[in-house]
RNA sequence: GGAGAGGUGGCCGAGUGGCCGAAGGCGCUCGCCUGCUAAGCGAGUAGGGGGUUUAUAGCUCCCUCGAGGGUUCAAAUCCCUCCCUCUCCGCCA
């Protein structure tokens, strides 16, 4: 949710955020719906302040003087009612097309509405140059017996994986060295709740946009969530911090959950694009004024990870019509797969400003003693899914074997995934 | 799954129809006092929305005692519905 004020004193700008999206908001007509409902709701405040100086000089009044100042009081009372929920309904209407809005977008972010518009920033390493036939996640996955497709179907449908062995101990590792690294850096380790309210969703504006690729537990009203950036953005939902207390950054571990609506013939081989997967997602509460500079350290704690992994990748500025409605700015880092032989997202990091936190209600107290909304913003560490695929189709061998990069060796406690 | 208790300001906690946005305490802020610190004394200290203002400050109005609705001239207080939290028993990794 953005602040009011654009509409108000800044709609020129709100306009143009809004068509770099390729959004296309009836803006005048809103704002004349925001006057409208403030008019009603000041006239229906006038006749409250009206009724209630009637109803405190009853006490003092007796017989007729009294009878006629409760017949007063009741007159206004039956005004006040029908004006008030003539300013509710002005308002909901209001808020649904409020609500709705995606967040103002950062000048810096990239012009363009689709993947294909995003701006190469930097590159790191080469796709790696194979004397022999390169073979896919898939194939390795099944030679090795660490990968299990067919089986992860038959058990639970399509888009599901099974990772086996030494390909389970492996993510185990990367997940300890991704926390190690991400602990040294100031990152508290969070393993939040994945089952989640309703409002957990809506603070952190999934809702009511993106429902569709929610799943959701009937039974108890609950919500799987699709990143730990729920749980840990909501875990601070209405709190007020000190200054002092910014920033605070932690890195959450969750399996993620994704309907993955609307993708139906795309990405269908392999575990690429499934339902679930595990992820360790960094997230950090800043203060306004220092939030440009902590998606760049955000993405610097994405970069130095790849890299240990010795996976070339690069990095892009996502298109602003391509953002999520929540961040006004978006960095992917995309990893070179060389069974697609094409550069993929493995992790991606936003600014969402204050568009969560004004949902959420999560602000601090600044040096004036008032509350300001905090920013937030998130970056992914490790995609468990896609940065193992990315490491088995690198590092591989001619005789099907995975070598394991040097950082992991420590954590995995083998060097090599080899045919037995 | 069964039974019960409860949601009031940053925290604790009083408050069963008007003088209550709310006693008292704690915490915090400022000042005084004091070799230092502590203690003591005094004052201040909820949030949101609207109006006024270039904007702040100030002034002013409205709303908020979990949420929504109802009764009433008037609701923290009475009634209804919902949400949430806690305790005990059962089951359980």
């Amino acid at each position: 949710m953005i602040d009011i004020a654009f509409l108000r004193d800044h709609r020129e700008e709100l306009a143009s955020s809004l068509a770099r999206r390729g959004r296309d908001v009836d803006l005048d007509s809103l704002a004349e719906l925001d006057v409208r409902r403030r008019e009603v709701r000041t006239k229906a405040e006038e006749i409250r302040a009206e009724q209630n100086n009637v109803s405190k000089s009853i006490p003092q009044l007796e017989g007729d003087e009294r009878a006629a100042a409760i017949a007063t009081g009741k007159a206004l009372g039956e005004e006040y009612k029908t004006l008030l929920a003539e300013a509710d309904d002005l308002d909901s209407r209001f808020d649904d097309v409020w609500v709705r809005l995606p967040n103002m977008t950062d000048p810096t972010a990239a012009d363009g509405v689709d993947e294909d518009d995003a701006v190469e920033i930097s590159r790191f390493g080469e796709p790696p140059e194979f004397g022999f036939e390169v073979k896919d996640h898939v194939e390795l996955g099944a030679a090795l017996g660490i990968v299990d497709i067919d089986r992860a179907t038959k058990i639970s449908g399509s888009r599901f994986g099974m990772i086996k062995g030494e390909l389970a101990l492996l993510e185990f590792a990367i997940v300890r060295w991704a926390m190690d690294n991400l602990s040294g850096h100031g990152f508290t380790p969070v393993i939040p709740p994945v089952l989640v309210r309703e409002q957990a969703l809506f603070g952190t504006g999934f809702f009511p946009g993106d429902r569709d690729q929610v799943y959701s537990v009937e039974q108890d009203d609950l919500y799987l969530v699709g990143t730990s950036e729920v749980p840990l953005a909501a875990m601070h939902g209405e709190e007020v911090f000190s200054e002092g207390d910014l920033p605070l950054r932690y890195a959450g571990y969750s399996t993620c959950f994704r309907v993955e609506a609307g993708t139906y013939g795309k990405d269908t081989r392999g575990m690429f694009r499934v339902h679930q997967f595990d992820k360790v997602e960094m997230f950090s509460f800043v203060h306004p004024d220092l939030s440009v500079e902590e998606h760049e350290r955000l993405l610097e704690r994405e970069e130095e990870l790849v890299r240990q992994l010795e996976i070339p990748y690069r990095v892009v500025n996502v298109a602003a019509g391509d953002l999520g409605d929540s961040a006004a700015k978006k960095y992917d880092i995309e990893a070179w797969f060389p069974g697609q032989e094409r550069y993929r997202e493995i992790t991606s990091t936003s600014n969402t400003t204050d568009y969560q936190s004004r949902r959420l209600r999560i602000r601090f107290k600044d040096e004036d003693g008032s509350n300001r909304f905090v920013h937030t913003l998130n970056g992914t560490a490790v995609a468990l899914g896609r940065t193992l695929i990315a490491l088995m189709e690198n590092h591989q061998d001619g005789e099907g074997s995975i070598r394991i990069p040097k950082a992991l060796v420590p954590y995995a406690g083998f060097d090599s995934i080899s045919a037995r």
